[in-house]
DNA sequence: CCTACTTTGTGCGTACTTTCACAAGGGCGT
DNA sequence: ACGCCCTTGTGAAAGTACGCACAAAGTAGG
């Protein structure tokens, strides 16, 4: 099993570990700001909300970093998370919209910290082109092909309104971008190559109006302890 | 038309369908308005970015609201979906945390309209409290229980700084809120009666990171058409 | 060195999801 | 009234995901 190769470099990662990755990391990079130098499959996952078989699977997609009866090496695992998601290297980003949800992007915090560079705000509305935000001038969104092109913008960010989200879209797509995260109510149309994903508050809050009436129909349900979030994505 | 019988009401509509019928809905809405009267499901699959056979199916955990020939009648179809959602009653949700986040989705339009009140928003910072959000004025966050209380929250958003999340979810939890929505980028704890769906920006970036990275050590990656996006979920 | 104990990595059964492909149902023109 | 054509609803197959339970592999102590 494995038999140390240079790389285990599996190229097919489920796409439901790659989505919990970023939750390991984030609890991993916790342990390592506090000193913990190895943490069990068990506590790990604990942390992380999902059940230890689950973590201890999805680690061993990226290879066999731990070590029976100890551990995982916390610093190792999170390199290896890291390279994994692609974070070692430099991510550019934009942002087109610079409303309320622009703003409360821009001024994340976790975006510098962990690989991705914002590299320019854009946005349509005289009134708020030349403001500072975080740190950048906003621009006018005429000017996103030029950025897009000189600056290598991989990611492009938009939060706009829904009415532009599509134009907006196809503006990015044609000057390079090849990921998209979408915050606008819409559907968007893209090109294979290019990866969407999407971030929408109102389906989120239509998901759990589901369940909550669920709940008032049927009745008392099973109250049993204190658990984990399962947080169903 | 469509006489139907009392009620398929199936009581076990798969997860993957609940998170997508808000997508539908919204199609739907948007050809409401534009005064269609029916749709196939192949039109409205595309519209949806989804494949039209999974879009039937989907809607045929609702019951059987098509008719053979000609499609789905929208509006109709608008108001079953309403209905299984949970959306021809009203929900009243508060927000935690004023910062640019909460002010965002304090003004997002898509709330009220889709039967979402609002109806307090807190914060811990005195220099916010007082202050006047969307028509709310902001509450300090120790009136939490007070206002959940009396006012019947049932969805609780929370939008504050990752180190508040853990304490704000219990208030709301104690308070009585059986659904949560957090955007803090941590791991909540609640007890097995309450619902948690998560919104991660910087978990979607790391996975967009991840599939670009895949595309620049790969390479040429098929190209065809212009496809809906499919927006891995 | 050998035994006892701990924790990983994974084979396997189960459940859920997606997609195909087509029979059944219903409208519409003649 | 009949038959053609269109679109739904669904059985079955294929692909994913999950979680149990345990053998394998490593540590620690004598």
């Amino acid at each position: 099993m494995t038999p140390r190769s240079p790389r285990p470099r599996d190229r097919g990662i489920p796409e439901a570990t790659v989505a919990r990755l970023p939750v390991y990391l984030r609890a991993l990079q916790g342990m390592a700001e506090r000193g913990t130098l190895t943490i069990s499959s068990e506590d790990l996952a604990s942390i992380a909300g999902v059940n230890s078989a689950k973590l201890r699977k999805d680690l061993s997609h990226l290879g066999s970093y731990g070590t029976r009866g100890v551990g995982y090496d916390v610093d190792y695992l999170v390199y290896q998370i890291s390279r994994e998601l692609g974070l070692t290297q430099d991510w550019t980003v934009a942002i087109a919209g610079v409303g309320n949800l622009g703003r409360a992007l821009a001024n994340y915090g976790g975006f510098g910290t962990r690989g991705f560079r914002i590299a320019a705000l854009f946005d349509a509305d005289l009134r708020v082109v030349g403001d500072e935000v975080a740190g950048l001038v906003v621009r006018h969104i005429d000017t996103l092909e030029d950025v897009v092109g000189s600056e290598d913008v991989a990611i492009g960010v938009i939060a706009t309104p829904a009415v532009s989200a599509q134009g907006v879209c196809d503006r990015f797509v044609e000057a390079g971008v090849t990921s998209v995260l979408n915050f606008a109510p819409v559907v968007l149309n893209v090109p294979p190559a290019v990866d969407v994903r999407k971030v929408d508050l109102s389906i989120e809050l239509q998901i759990l109006a589901f369940h909550e009436q669920r709940k008032a129909d049927g009745q008392a349900p099973p109250e049993a302890g204190w658990i984990d979030a399962t947080e169903k994505t």
